[in-house]
DNA sequence: CGCCAGGTTGTCG
DNA sequence: CGACAACATGGC
């Protein structure tokens, strides 16, 4: 099947902008894994993608997963001009969807995320799918469900090498199996409620919560604030604050994620 | 071979 | 509340 999207659209930018960790480079295209499937993606010539196996039934579970329908142009413009220097970021990172993942993987990834570098979150990550997921068609594995996950205890997660993380990732599942985290209620309640509901999961602070809200239910107004975007800001925007951002903050939370990490050498470490 | 990583927790002043 | 060590591991 042949998937068009918008001429500005990023596949690179979206899948390597550091908001998901199962899809890697492949030859001329890319491999990953979402929406319990394993996808093959190469580029057949500007702004149309070949998915291998895809077929005609799958195009509106594609569209929804790169968020292909909504006017991030629009986004851009209404951002643009609300920050000093926010353009250069915007214009940087053009093209870069927020994609729609799955909150219970959100959840998981950006736990292990905490005091991690993202190479080493992927292969955590690789390790918990191989063992707990279930075996996919392509050879690769599906992210494992929250049940499985809630009936292990920390001991097993020793495989995946996860360190301090274990326990809270088995207290996440747990809350999540239970009911006590529930997934289309935390999509519609206020932010800073949703925020404090999943912040009653051991090992969940603020930025890893506004991480599940962002990409894992969407809620663009959610902005994670970690070591970088608080250079940024610092450095890049010292005179804006999350509420000049607006509705859009988690968008362009990623902008300014995406141009901070490749220009790192203009952010200072302190201050 | 140290430094540090898309942080959070517990403890102490 | 603010500061600050500890946390488990390994990529660079």
């Amino acid at each position: 099947m042949i998937l068009h999207t918008p001429s500005s659209f990023s596949l690179e930018k979206t899948l390597f902008c550091g908001q998901c960790f199962r899809w890697t480079k492949e030859g001329e295209g890319y491999r990953g894994i979402a929406c319990h499937r394993e996808w093959r993606i190469r580029e057949e010539g500007h702004s149309k993608w070949y998915i291998e196996g895809a077929e005609e039934g799958d195009r509106q579970l594609l569209e929804h997963y790169f968020d292909l329908r909504r006017d991030y142009e629009g986004m851009m413009k209404e951002l643009s001009g609300k920050a000093e220097r926010l353009d250069e970021a915007i214009e940087y990172s053009k093209g870069i969807r927020i994609l729609n993942q799955e909150p219970f993987e959100a959840l998981c990834t950006f736990i292990l995320s905490q005091n991690n570098h993202i190479p080493r979150i992927k292969g955590i990550v690789e390790r918990l799918c191989q063992h707990f997921g279930k075996a996919l068609d392509g050879g690769g594995h599906d992210f494992p469900e929250a049940s499985r996950l809630a009936g292990l205890e920390k001991g097993d997660l020793t495989p995946i090498r996860a360190g301090f993380r274990a326990g809270y990732l088995i207290d996440g599942a747990r809350k999540v199996a239970s009911g006590e985290i529930e997934w289309e209620e935390l999509r519609t309640m206020p932010l800073e409620g949703a925020k404090e509901r999943l912040m009653g999961i051991r090992g969940v602070g603020p930025k890893v919560a506004a991480c599940v809200l962002l990409y894992g239910l969407h809620r663009l107004d959610a902005f994670p604030e970690d070591v970088w975007i608080k250079r940024a800001m610092n450095t890049f925007l010292p005179t804006t604050t999350r509420e000049d951002l607006g509705s859009y903050a988690g968008v362009a939370q990623q902008w300014l994620y995406h141009y901070s990490r490749d220009h790192r050498n203009e952010f200072k470490k302190s201050s």
